[in-house]
DNA sequence: GTCTACTTTATAATGATTCTAAAAAGGTGT
DNA sequence: ACACCTTTTTAGAATCATTATAAAGTAGAC
């Protein structure tokens, strides 16, 4: 199974539960994002089963930690996740709550000239709101 | 009182405890990010004084909806404000959880290519992750 | 000053996330 | 396959930020 790997790689053994959440997570061609809850729905629905939500908070977490998912830096109640991994950004549309990728190409180089002494960046994310 | 006409434009009469809000808010030379926590303690601290938590957020709810501060869009368990409302971005140190401000001049120009339809751009912001 | 609508406050409610501890399952060695 | 030990799952409790409530206080208009 291809999932085995990237669950050994996140320090996670391969389970039952946690396969079926890489089936949810990476089994679709489009990336697509979610929340915690989105998540144990899209579960539920797909595969007709409950995972509790302990277990379903370890594992993503655990895939956060390795890089298979990012968070995705918004003020919101509950956090989001994105399972496009690649160096993108976002459109928050305010009005209707909803994420929208912006690829790479789409918002052009980004060049921080600034430094902060002993501090190397990791990632360089950018949030567009839109409003009606 | 300079702090009168913010309040009455944010639809707020302007009452002893709004004022002192104003107070600790708008009254530093320098801008400054904070949680709602650490509001009511800079207010215990700088004025002696106990505020209600509901008023506190109150408050800083209807100013951020007037613009007169602004939510930095970050993940973390609390939510995080700022004073400084122009038109800025943030480092985000992930070792130590601190922000820092950098100037529009620090990034460059940020051309948005991609459009949403009958959707128009509020706010483009970026966020820097640092570590060590 | 009186009146009414808005405020403040303490406290309760909500809801996402984390913790807990007991039962279940994985993995290793035999 | 079995025994054993460790990790995992789970339901439910705990935590913590934020929001709602409703009673007592205050601002502003007359």
């Amino acid at each position: 199974m291809k999932y085995i790997e990237k669950l050994r790689n996140s320090g996670l053994r391969p389970t039952k539960q946690r396969l079926q959440i890489c089936q949810v997570l990476f089994n679709s061609k489009k990336t697509f994002h979610f929340t915690i809850n989105d998540l144990k729905k899209k579960i539920e629905k797909e595969i007709n089963i409950n995972i509790s939500l302990a277990t379903i908070y370890n594992t993503v977490h655990a895939f956060e930690n390795k890089g298979y998912l990012k968070q995705i830096p918004i003020n919101s109640n509950q956090t989001y996740f994105d399972t496009n991994v690649s160096d993108h950004h976002h459109f928050y549309d305010l009005n209707e709550g909803r994420l929208i990728d912006l690829e790479n190409s789409d918002v052009g180089p980004i060049n921080i000239k600034k430094k902060i002494n002993g501090k190397k960046i990791k990632s360089v994310e950018v949030l567009v709101k839109l409003e009606a």
